[in-house]
DNA sequence: TCAAAGGGTGACATCAGTGTGAGGGTCAAT
DNA sequence: ATTGACCCTCACACTGATGTCACCCTTTGA
């Protein structure tokens, strides 16, 4: 598919798919006029590093997490560092401290939600 | 306390505690000399902002949110708009989905890093 | 065949969160 | 009285993700 088409069916600017393709976070052919030519699996992929970048992610670190969210995975294991595994260790670690920070977050947001709620059915 | 000690204690630049400030995030009082002069519990406050930032939320939706987070937060609630509600419902639901996608990311790096070990083992 | 729609590159602009440095006060210890 | 640590404001610079515009090519349909 071109580049029209994917940008519609994710809902992302052509613009930004140029750009996570010049970061190296997708990949795409070009047909003989040059237009980019897209994989159906590339939808995927851009929603996933969307929503990786929503969360706060840069890309650089997406790159290297991307590998992870292969399947199969297998084809991906011969290439990876004992450099590499530190750092996807360290992401990790960090991602799990970001769920527990939003998720205490959205509790206490929830909780305030439902006081004002209360305080405003009772007067 | 001033800002050197909270900069100390909260590990953040002091830089970054005037910044926060001029964003309406924290608040000082000021010593005769004109220092900072901050409470305690801006130490909290702080780390709770860095944490929000960290995770993707934009200094202007933090300001938002911050209301939720004080106890007893009675002394807020009269102050609380139809406008506001529905901006930190939006919000609530919005880290809910980011959480959603960390918790997702993060099983599949902890899966792949998993099945590399095993792959390290196994060779 | 001509216009419109879609594609390509490149470059400059913006915004938020930071870094950094200049230039200048305050205060405590020597 | 001076030094050094700490604070102030102002301001310019950078980075990363994005918007936007300029300029040119290709394909398609009236």
């Amino acid at each position: 598919m071109r580049i029209g088409e994917l940008s519609t069916r994710t809902r992302t600017p052509v613009r930004l798919l140029r750009y996570y393709e010049e970061q190296g976070l997708i990949a795409s052919d070009r047909l003989p006029n040059g237009y980019r030519d897209y994989e159906e699996y590339v939808v995927d992929r851009v929603l996933q590093v969307r929503g990786l970048l929503d969360v706060g992610l840069p890309t650089r670190i997406i790159k290297q997490i991307l590998p992870c969210l292969n399947t199969p995975r297998t084809i991906h294991m011969p290439y990876v560092t004992p450099d590499m595994v530190a750092t996807l260790e360290h992401e990790r670690d960090r991602m799990a401290e970001k769920i527990e920070c939003l998720t205490k977050n959205h509790r206490a947001v929830t909780d305030y939600l439902d006081a004002v709620r209360r305080d405003i059915r009772a007067s």
